[in-house]
DNA sequence: TCGAAGCATATTTTGGAAATTAATGATATA
DNA sequence: TATATCATTAATTTCCAAAATATGCTTCGA
């Protein structure tokens, strides 16, 4: 029953490899299923109904919650079970403003550190971005773009030798993928990717030409232009604060409740549902 | 036989409050003990032993590994179980240096945005600390000590209004502890302290006055010195690279009492090094 | 005597059941 | 009719045993 690749190297930053063992696989789907919207924020996480829909036992699925919660993916409630964490405007500024931090720090580091091999990759994930389309609804096209995006954004900053550095980066990259495709989900933006590739080339130039000061202000603008977009829609939509707008996101895991008065499920959301006309 | 007090607000960055449940309170002490040295780096962390000393199940030990594996303080391989994480000069170096960055930038942001109360709690802690002692060596001075240095220093980056910032800020200066105090359980250095009083006080002293170049250029001097001591240290005794020199590792037990008479609260094993007899 | 293959053992990982806690519903009383 | 207390129920947390993996040791052969 048990079948798992041999394999070593496990470490938290993993990217393509097998999982290998229960916990890690799913511990991928969760975290995946809960970066692409699936899994809506403010989403209850009952064990009985994910063992059942991962069709696996308590010990791994325990611990992958675990460690989603330390990446704040999740959010444990004392001994009432776990939810996927909830989208407010200000974690997705939070986010916006830190990672900018952290990355033009990075990015500066990586210009003055950078050898060859670092611009091939950046050349590389550039030339792989620019050959794929830009996916305009969920499906397999957007993972496979979002994938090479991450590629290509941690490319850049992969030779500032620092490995908090990286590894704070990815967590906030992955965030703010998360806002991205949660508020995609509500509104369908093609035009959040619109310029992409022109700034990417953009930045990517600016890298390569080894000009830190402008490679760090077109990635800053670059990240702020889709966050503020995303802001927007949420405060109009008044996501993550009023749940239940959002709880129209039909998850193929958790939550059938369908949203009836019947509180057969939802656990804790047993307040008055406040109802408001909002089209989907 | 399980006896929680009852409260709330379970989050990530919790402080003083009653641990909830029994992960929880196995995470704290596990955490504690390696940030504090007692675990030395590399250290094996065999389930079965320390389920024998902590007097606790499998279920909530994992959980605790698993979450001091998300912050770094374990590292698992594989299959294989998990150890303490090695402690290396660039493991030191990197933490300095992005601790620097982070803190820099969510002490310019207090700095701007701080109120009366940001003060006040500034000047608590910095009363508090120079009522206490300096310790020059290992024990419960020493760790109440750290305790309201840990709060000094979060009080003045707290008004930074930066989830991320803070959280990451609390994550190295942990993984920092855990540096000095692993580096002073080989080499007693009452210097390290020496003149921390007065530097915290100029950090105090330029934050408060709200002059934002100073402060920052005080508070990585102030970070800086102690870790290049960590560093000529680790680097004297070639700490983390060759283990065996530390007789830290004992691949075998998680052995009792590390190098010295550390053993301030309780013995870890009373096992047999690897000749188990195989009772089944 | 050295090396490789097979066997035994130690250790981790996983699944399910028991225990504990929080939440819900009902009943009685004022 | 409203409120408080108690009982029931649902869900999470924890413990324990079995399965699986990796490691160490022994034995056999050259």
């Amino acid at each position: 029953m048990y079948r798992l690749s041999a394999a070593q190297s496990q470490s938290s930053e993993e990217t393509e490899d097998e999982p290998r063992t229960l916990a890690e696989a799913v511990y991928r789907r969760l975290r995946s299923d809960i970066l692409w919207g699936q899994l809506p924020p403010g989403a209850a996480l009952r064990s009985d109904q994910l063992r059942e829909t991962y069709s696996i036992g308590i010990s791994p699925l325990r611990e992958a919650l675990s460690r989603l919660t330390a990446e704040r993916l999740v959010t444990a409630i004392g001994q009432r079970g776990f939810r996927v964490a909830p989208l407010t405007v200000d974690d997705v500024r939070d986010t916006l403003e830190t990672r900018i931090v952290l990355e033009s720090e990075a990015l500066r580091r990586s210009i003055a550190a950078g050898d060859i091999s670092w611009e091939k990759s950046i050349i590389a994930n550039l030339h792989a971005l620019s050959r794929l389309p830009i996916p305009d609804r969920a499906g397999t096209a957007a993972e496979t773009w979002a994938r090479h995006h991450r590629e290509f954004h941690l490319a850049l900053i992969a030779a500032s030798r620092s490995r908090w550095l990286f590894e704070f980066a990815s967590l906030l990259f992955d965030q703010a993928e998360r806002h991205r495709a949660v508020t995609m989900r509500i509104v369908k933006m093609a035009n959040v990717a619109r310029d992409a590739l022109k700034e990417h080339k953009e930045i990517a130039d600016a890298t390569l030409a080894r000009d830190a000061a402008s490679a760090v202000k077109l990635l800053g603008r670059h990240y702020r232009s889709t966050a503020n977009l995303l802001i927007e829609v949420i405060e109009r939509n008044s996501l993550g604060i009023d749940r239940e707008k959002i709880g129209l996101v039909e998850t193929s895991a958790a939550q059938r409740g369908t949203a009836k008065k019947g509180r057969v499920t939802r656990p804790l959301s047993g307040k008055a549902p406040r109802r408001t006309p909002k089209r989907k």
